[in-house]
DNA sequence: GACATATTAGGACGGTCGCCCTAATTTTGA
DNA sequence: TCAAAATTAGGGCGACCGTCCTAATATGTC
């Protein structure tokens, strides 16, 4: 990775590996050895593990708040907006498949554990609601945005899982298809 | 546990620390402990780790097809005995809202680890998934009921997820609610 | 050029892991 | 009744874990 630091091809490699081995098997070794660097050089630059998982997080919500000012620029109507959320589905088809959701499966991995990282980590899905929520008024879903915030956000964690779980290429497609169909009909009611 | 084999003792209690803990944060130690007995014991029982998580497994297929004859004679229509499915969001919440879908956390822990007992474990979903789309059948859906079952079954993991990560008993409320409305809708369609 | 700081490598620490061995005890059954 | 089998306890093995230390090198800074 030419043109970054040291600290930023950990966080960037952790955040990579945490995602495809999980939180707990991933260790200090296996990033060290990644970014080609020793466990040493490792410890200079984050003492413990935790200060991994949290720096990993931080990116993720960095990211994550750039993506949606993205689609904010990207989406003309707040319905266009909603739909390149439901589209991530797709876009990460491949990923999805092979290692589930990334912010589905670090929840659920850290409240087994757990850990004390779990809260941070939750903002992720509270940055996605939020937005979404937001979105949904936009549409002039003031009412019940939240709740449709809500249920979009589970109706693709499920699409995540079970996209995992089957390796089906098919089903994904037709529950985005079911989900576009369901935001259409909600932006419908409201106009 | 009386009238129970140290075996079956083994089993058990694995069964539910793989679910509150996960799969590689439980170690032989820790469910030897739970149960009462040394880990030389437990050696006597269960050669290796894997071993262990299959018999684990095992005894959810065997649980789970159980659960599965008795909601076939609770529910006297198909869309009853779906309606059973549904409910067991409400029925185990509070398992739920602590450590999620023991099917739905399992196998994105186990795909996480590329562990090769991932293929078993993707029985459960398999035998949720056709058991659901029989159901769907003897409702009228002849067509679509597999679509139909990997639908709700998605449903299902999406509101386990978020009610893991979110702690939100009324969401849990309102999207079994919906559920049931959506099932009715699919059963009046079919007649 | 001299000195402080930052970065790096490599190894060692205590602890826990899954796994395995042996020996004692209990249970079984011919 | 008594030997075989099943069950149990307890300890130990090598490997890896997160963590920490020291020493060497690189990078400024005056």
């Amino acid at each position: 990775m030419p043109g970054k630091t040291t600290s930023e091809q950990i966080v960037e490699t952790a955040d990579r590996l945490f995602y495809e081995k999980g939180y707990e098997h991933t260790s200090f070794a296996d990033i060290a050895a990644e970014v080609g660097i020793s466990r040493g050089n490792f410890y200079h630059h984050f003492k413990t593990k935790d200060a991994i998982l949290n720096a990993v997080i931080d990116l993720r919500l960095i990211n994550t708040r750039a993506m949606l000012e993205q689609w904010e620029q990207d989406g003309q109507t707040p319905e266009d907006r909603i739909r390149c959320f439901i589209r991530i589905l797709i876009t990460n088809q491949t990923k999805i498949m092979e290692y589930g959701c990334p912010v589905g499966t670090l929840v659920s991995e850290l409240a087994k554990l757990n850990h004390a990282a779990l809260a941070d980590a939750n903002r992720l899905f509270t940055l996605f609601r939020d937005w979404l929520s937001l979105q949904f008024k936009a549409l002039g879903r003031e009412e019940d945005a939240e709740e449709l915030a809500m249920h979009l956000l589970a109706r693709s964690q499920g699409v995540a899982t079970l996209a995992n779980a089957f390796h089906d290429e098919t089903f994904i497609r037709a529950e985005v298809d079911a989900l576009s169909m369901w935001l259409h009909e909600r932006a419908r009611e409201a106009a």
